[in-house]
DNA sequence: ATTCAACTTGACCCTGGGGTCAAGTTTCGT
DNA sequence: ACGAAACTTGACCCCAGGGTCAAGTTGAAT
């Protein structure tokens, strides 16, 4: 790769990481190659695909926070605190950060190293889940795919509110929490999702084709 | 106006009640027009905008299912149920009909007589609310604004998995109900928004301008 | 039957996103 | 310092949606 094209490789990466983070991973290409002060013709060259430039621009920043907020949810002495903790950070990250947000909910699956960061993610917060259904404090009915359901809403809630009321996600999730305590356990209506099932309505719930 | 205009008009409400309770009160106008068997630009001239097609093709249906449903919640003798009723009857008529869906989440400040069947609903809503949490059993910080929030996520989940899995959204309300039982409550991290706040967030949530 | 206002039509424009590629420019090895 | 290969550019194409309006057509009053 030529000099030229690596400078403008990083400039892109730069620009896309920023217009990422402000405004999620489905940020116009053009407006990232605006930034860049570069052509859209350079990026799709040197890029391709907008996947593959999440892939780059991303993934680290993803492996880290997702890793150390589960890591801090195992953490806990308290089961349920854990699980607590995880939806709360995660929801907090995910208002904070559209980029991260779109990860947690999106799907993007031509993105493979992110797709194995996800993959992850996803044993860990199993593992919270069970650690807090074995401690009896988190109902016994609630599924990993229940889990990443809250993630795929809070999603859109974090995003509507931002510039509104940058904590309204809060109460939602707190309401959501109490109801999902042992205590709290109606009876449901409806079975779990498969992940099959999840994966397509995680793919409309987001708009990621 | 003449004849055959009427007969235009007629068939353009037609093909919008449709296509409305199909796709939801973001359907393309050219489409409308297209099924009406009509030119989009005989849709601009009898209506105009969007908003006054909506005013004019939902706004009964939407006063009517509205209606009888806040009714049949205040006819349960129990306080709890109704409103629990109230919840689980208006996102299961969401899930099967995204015109409704659209008018329960949606802003639409410019179709009067839409706006006056929201503002009854919204009474009667705040009704219910006030009635189970006198009977002590809905929790007290729960809000009116609460209440149309979880309704706007559910329009946006209730549509997402439309297709996938049609009763996916009755898990998720599920768990928010039994969070909002008073014997579930704990501290809030947040006070609610205000209206105008909410107004907003449901704007973007939904998409609507 | 004539006439003219009312109405309809579809070509046209705009926006904003995705994507391609021939022609021009720059780097780098020799 | 030269030439070939690598790279960049921006004009161009696509699509889907919203919206306008001059020209043509039709209804109905006289």
């Amino acid at each position: 790769m030529r000099a030229d094209a690596q400078r403008n490789a990083e400039k892109l990466r730069t620009a896309a990481a920023e217009l990422f983070h402000e405004r999620g991973l489905q940020a116009p290409l053009k407006e990232i190659a605006r930034r860049a002060g570069v052509s859209h013709g350079t990026l799709y060259n040197l890029f391709g695909t907008r996947e593959a430039l999440i892939d780059e621009v991303v993934t680290d920043l993803a492996a880290a926070r997702l890793g150390e907020v589960a890591e801090q949810a195992l953490a806990h002495e308290d089961a349920w605190g854990g699980f607590a903790y995880y939806i709360e950070t995660l929801c907090e990250l995910q208002a904070t950060d559209p980029a991260i947000s779109d990860v947690v909910a999106g799907r993007y699956p031509d993105a493979e190293r992110l797709m194995a960061v996800c993959e992850r993610s996803h044993t860990a917060a199993a593992r919270i889940i069970e650690r807090a259904q074995q401690a009896g404090t988190l109902r016994p009915d609630f599924t990993h795919e229940d889990l990443l359901f809250i993630f795929g809403t809070n999603a859109l809630v974090a995003r509507a509110a931002k510039d509104t009321a940058p904590d309204a996600w809060r109460r939602g999730v707190a309401f959501m929490l109490d109801g999902l305590r042992s205590e709290a356990a109606h009876p449901l209506p409806t079975g779990p999702l498969t992940s099959r099932q999840l994966y397509q309505v995680m793919g409309n719930l987001t708009g990621t084709p």
